[in-house]
RNA sequence: GGUCCCAUCGUCUAGCGGUUAGGACGCUGGCCUCUCACGCCGGAAACCGGGGUUCAAACCCCCGUGGGACUACCA
């Protein structure tokens, strides 16, 4: 019987959640999910002056929010040092690894004094065979393999051989006693039966080491898959210079979960020509042979035509729980009825939840201020009569309906002989302020009969005032 | 500098020796239409270069070139 699958993510707690990290977080996931296998979450917080609990909640909020749930965690680095520590012992017995006194200053003086002959700026092994004992500030290196080759078996780029004399000795366990990530995230990953190490491809070059710690420490090396990085419009590594790069800042702009993780599972991996990927079809179509080896840009437009497809489909009810802390002042009391009609009205044309609180303004004020343009274009005295006239007819309407309106538009552009469109953009700039907004029907419906006759009325007088003046 | 990775439309990608090189975003022409959006129909747009291997190469090999990552007592 071959053992379970377990993969994990194990962020560090240095900041929010980015793109990129989400992504390899939602790689494991699927992985994990697609094999029936765990997923689990670690925090990778051993560097005691970089990580904070904020960063662990800003994490763990992304990753809930995504629907990534883990099946066991989050774990804590930091809280497994006593593990790693009896582990330094048990190399250092085993003459596996050594003591070492060298101060980082010496080491980076070393290091550019090599950079400038030329030379490769690796550890010389100054303390490689001194046979020293701990010491105040003493570090601990790992004693690696001089001769010889190390294969990684990598399942997304193949092969990769490493000449083991490239490879010098990492320090194991820092100053402060702490252990440095490269032998933690070794033992973690073994202790914790992590079959599969789906990361980003920033780490293939320390994989020959672990891996070499993985065999000085007797246990099984895992399969390692390693997943391209995301790049930024100019093909440089994502940066906050590219633009929003935390996954809850783009929840804040109006994105739904779902649009994310479909736009980042596409980012390196396909499934021939298909798109749209509910959360049960990535479950049962991801693999790791169909991602790609090669980096993959961040695309901003993809990713809202994908989000305006998930709102598209989203339920009414669904979407006015998003958007619930997205609405301006003027908005957020409204009454929940009308709050929904709204969201239906604005739902196919907006690309983010927080563009539809902006597009929707107009139908929350008491009354409208006409865009700059569209009252001079538009509210003139040629259609002040029809205007009259509709603001009359209204009230006797008995089908207040899209349908009922619609109709009566049409008998009403009928017996006076004049084409809808005549008085379709007077109206609407009387309704909404503004020469672009859903169907006048959809809007006067939405509104209410009273609002409609109100701003009909408003309009009227609009006109007005400004032929008098 | 060294090590390693990568290379199909602007972007995400399909392709796994024989294809009119396909799809999607974006761009664009048209239709629909009360505006906008949606939707539908059409268009422009790519195999980095050079050598091999082969009857045949976007696919395999080599060399260039270009990008990227790593090179910490960060992860």
């Amino acid at each position: 019987m071959t053992k379970k699958t377990r993969t994990r993510f194990a962020p560090s707690p240095t900041g929010f959640l980015h793109i990129g990290g989400a992504r390899t977080a939602l790689f494991n996931w699927l992985f994990a999910r697609h094999s029936g296998g765990q997923f689990v979450l670690r925090i990778e917080d051993t560097d005691q002056t970089r990580s904070t609990d904020e960063s662990t909640r800003a994490i763990l909020d992304a990753m809930s929010w995504l629907g990534l749930d883990c099946d066991e965690g989050p774990h804590f680095q930091a809280q497994r040092v006593d593990l790693h520590r009896e582990m330094v012992r048990k190399l250092i017995a085993e003459g596996k690894a050594y003591y070492c006194t060298c101060t980082a200053e010496e080491l980076e003086a070393k290091r550019k004094a090599a950079l400038a002959a030329g030379k490769k700026p690796k550890y010389d092994g100054t303390c490689r065979n001194k046979d020293l004992k701990k010491s105040a500030g003493s570090v601990v290196r790992f004693r690696g393999a001089q001769t010889g080759i190390t294969i990684v078996e990598d399942l997304i780029k193949g092969n990769i051989t490493f000449n083991n004399d490239e490879l010098d000795d990492l320090i194991i366990e820092r100053g402060d006693g702490y252990p440095t990530y490269n032998f933690a995230v070794v033992i973690d990953d073994a202790l914790m039966n992590i079959t599969h190490v789906i990361r980003g491809d920033d780490h293939v070059n320390n994989t020959p080491r672990q891996i070499l710690l993985y065999q000085a420490l007797g246990f099984a090396v895992p399969k390692f898959a390693h997943v391209p990085m995301i790049l930024g419009s100019d093909k440089a590594r994502l940066s906050k210079r590219h633009g929003a790069t935390s996954v809850m800042a783009y929840k804040e702009m109006g994105f739904l979960p779902e649009a994310l993780v479909n736009y980042l599972v596409r980012l390196g991996w396909a499934h021939g020509d298909q798109e749209i990927f509910s959360l049960q079809e990535l479950i049962d179509l991801f693999s790791l042979d169909a991602v790609g080896k090669s980096p993959a840009v961040f695309n901003p437009e993809k990713l809202l035509w994908l989000n305006a497809h998930y709102i598209k489909g989203a339920k009414i009810t669904r979407l006015a729980e998003e958007m619930k802390p997205l609405w301006p002042e003027g908005a957020k009391n409204a009454d929940p009825e009308f709050t929904q009609k709204v969201i239906a009205d604005m739902q196919p044309r907006a690309k983010t939840l927080l563009e539809m609180t902006t597009l929707a303004d107009f139908y929350f004020v008491e009354s409208i201020n006409y865009a700059n343009e569209a009252g001079q274009k538009f509210l003139l005295p040629e259609v002040l009569q029809h205007l009259k006239d509709i603001a009359e007819k209204l009230p006797a309407l008995p089908d207040f309906s899209k349908a009922g309106i619609e109709n009566f538009l049409k008998t009403f552009g009928e017996e006076r002989n004049i084409k809808l469109k005549i008085i379709a953009q007077p109206l609407r700039v009387a309704l909404t302020g503004k020469t672009v907004s859903p169907g006048i029907d959809e809007v006067m419906v939405t509104l209410g009969k009273d609002r409609v006759i109100k701003r009909i009325n408003d309009a009227v007088r609009f006109i007005e005032t400004r032929a008098k003046a």
